[in-house]
DNA sequence: TGTACATCAGTGAACGCGCGTTCACTGATGTAC
DNA sequence: TGTACATCAGTGAACGCGCGTTCACTGATGTAC
């Protein structure tokens, strides 16, 4: 019962757009809209459960699509893998992508549910460089010249505490260098999903995304 | 009049996100509703002209930026002040940053009006590519190994077209580079200002999106 | 200098609409003895 | 096998709210003669 509000929920936000109507859902589902809140405790909650599934299946995406890579040593393969399977699913769910991606929904605010699985996207590039640092693919001693900009102390400190609350044994500059690549991937899908290519990328627009991916592949130093 | 009602709407829109109500406006004016009619012919022509404000703002708060930077030969000088009064105009206006760069707003299509504002804020970017390529710090030959991963031939026709559309005589290459880095920046600014860097990156902002400025115009190749 | 008229900014009531949430309820299904 | 009762999914009416837009209007201001 749950799944199926989920779904009619779903549908809803991807025809209408951002806004999320409880009585839009429940007529959809040929219900009286009160019949609702016998499994939400609000319109809020919801909410929370769709976005939580948004992460999660944008999660799994990513972590499918790396996992079907069969050389586990080609580091830039898996991580064009994961950024093609996420702009995949960006297409196919482009509200969900909006809910989790865009900007926030008025008067909501994500409670702390949402924390963990939003982290779970980041998981299976998490992996890519933790196995390029085991093979020392990935190794600053590897690398000349030196990973990207200097980083000032205290953000190499917070930095730190990121890569420590991940699990991943990484010093800061490679680390920022992934990040980096991450933020530009999400930037390109916000650029395509929200209109900002119209009249200027408009054919090409997965090649364009691919040559972005590579373009950061590189820059992270997969090889 | 027009300016004042435009006023007191950015004033509701920075406290209520992204949920625009005329009654609202006119309230907070101490008008009646319907006297806006008379200067606005519908809801979505104020949102309208408010995006056009958005984008002229950041195109200018751009432009002033590179325009302060005294030695025009130090590109990278001028890619960095302009990234940093992208990200001083997004916090000090978060709502106009979420009405340009967030999600659609429900129900509202973006007419034609709008897309000669949206360049604005790129231009800054061209000259300062128009700038290298006559100086010939950026041109093509002075640069080993070649720049970025390959470009399939549509896309880089695209790219072409897109760099006439400028006025800005530049092989695709190093536009895809400059589009590239632009889009990590506004990538960088959604992340930030939608939430994405909590419990993340919370007290190194700045350092942190400085750190990205940089390694994005070492990608470009602004020196 | 004074009257007659046009302009026009803003009013106030009303339209029809949709929303989230509450509450007492019905009636079918399942369980216990 | 049959009765009595509890559970619980879903109903329907109502609450108070806010919204965009329309329309006939008032009353002050400015213009023309």
């Amino acid at each position: 019962m749950i799944a199926e509000i989920k779904r009619a929920a779903h549908r809803q936000l991807a025809s209408e757009g951002a806004n999320l109507s409880l009585r839009a859902i429940a007529r959809e589902m040929g219900m009286v809209s009160s019949a609702l809140y016998r499994y939400f405790a609000s319109r809020d909650d919801l909410l929370t459960a769709l976005i939580i599934d948004a992460y999660d299946a944008i999660g799994e995406a990513g972590e499918r699509a790396d996992a079907a890579v069969a050389d586990r040593a080609d580091l830039a393969a898996r991580w064009l893998a994961v950024a093609h399977a996420w702009r995949d699913w960006a297409l196919a769910n482009p509200a969900d992508h909006a809910l989790i991606h865009g900007s926030p929904v008025p008067g909501y605010a994500a409670p702390q549910d949402t924390v963990g699985p939003a982290v779970r996207r980041y998981l299976v590039i998490v992996g890519i460089l933790r196995d390029g640092v085991a093979a020392g693919s990935l190794a600053a001693p590897a690398r000349v010249p030196p990973l990207g900009p200097p980083i000032p102390e205290p953000l190499a400190a917070e930095l730190a505490a990121v890569a420590g609350g991940l699990g991943l044994q990484v010093e800061p500059p490679l680390l920022a260098l992934a990040l980096t690549g991450v933020t530009e991937l999400f930037g390109a899908l916000n650029f395509e999903l929200f209109g900002q290519l119209n009249n200027a990328i408009d054919a090409e627009r997965r090649a364009w995304y691919d040559y972005q991916a590579r373009l950061m592949a590189a820059v992270v130093g997969l090889t």
